[in-house]
DNA sequence: TTATAATTTGTAAGCAATACAACATTGTAA
DNA sequence: TTACAATGTTGTATTGCTTACAAATTATAA
């Protein structure tokens, strides 16, 4: 929680209560939240609490770097906390995101083809591990 | 355009006039076209074109593997054909999308940590070539 | 305290995407 | 060719995520 104070200073954004606990949400459920996940934890403590609060919350956290939106399916944004470079696995049978632990070189270079690299996405669509073992799931 | 129907031959799909027309325009557009925009081509040509058929088909396209619907942004999908493996590289400041060629080895493989691999997507964001150049645009 | 700036809140509006039913077209069988 | 079933297309209505906006609230400074 201290941490998380911290993080928002050194980005000169003012800590208030409903900030801090949208990201001690990502903190602590460890990313890939949608919005209306975000809003409906919190909500059971502060019932007041606003969701167009967490979307401004997270766009502002985004463009300063300290949290970063995860679109893939298109339908709806989950948000995570921006930690080390890494893609996703996106299970299409029980859409849950798994981090990806994978390192690209081109976005350690910065650009690509002449581009400019701000931001490096990747994720994999597919059948995750505990959907393809029988017990849990049918086999593809 | 006899690539085209011979494509939608393989997969067992009937080459109507609409279908036709989407991936004619996807193909001479060489792809990344919103909805919207594949409609508005077509309505100049087919008047009464619906863009529920422009979705439908896309749809039924990518479930075959013919298109793919490439999602950066969130606020809408695009569609390219299904050709060579490849990244993209979204322009944050013209929203321009540019093919990248790069192969992913965990791709090949069909899996990544135990988990199935279906589809890989990649994209870049950045400021591309063209507006990073001071005549065209302003310098990052 | 009082004035000013920054935040939060709730409702309204925007917009991509989907659902659905009516209509049209194509394919098949007699 | 005709009748009928299956497939495709169309247009409208609806859903659901997201943004706009202005009022209400809270924090900061004088």
């Amino acid at each position: 929680m201290e941490q998380i104070k911290k993080l928002l200073d050194s980005k000169q954004i003012r800590p208030t209560v409903q900030r801090m606990k949208i990201l001690k949400c990502l903190s602590e459920k460890k990313g890939h939240l949608t919005v209306d996940t975000i809003y409906e934890i919190i909500r059971k403590e502060i019932p007041t609490m606003s969701k167009t609060t967490v979307y401004n919350t997270l766009s502002s956290m985004a463009e300063v770097g300290i949290v970063v939106p995860i679109v893939i399916t298109g339908k709806e944004a989950r948000y995570e906390l921006n930690t080390v470079q890494h893609h996703h696995f996106f299970c299409e049978r029980c859409a849950k995101v798994i981090d990806i632990e994978v390192q690209c070189d081109h976005f350690c270079k910065g650009e690509i083809n002449g581009h400019k690299i701000n931001e490096l996405h990747g994720y994999f669509k597919g059948v995750c591990k505990n959907c393809l073992t029988p017990e849990k799931g049918r086999k593809l």
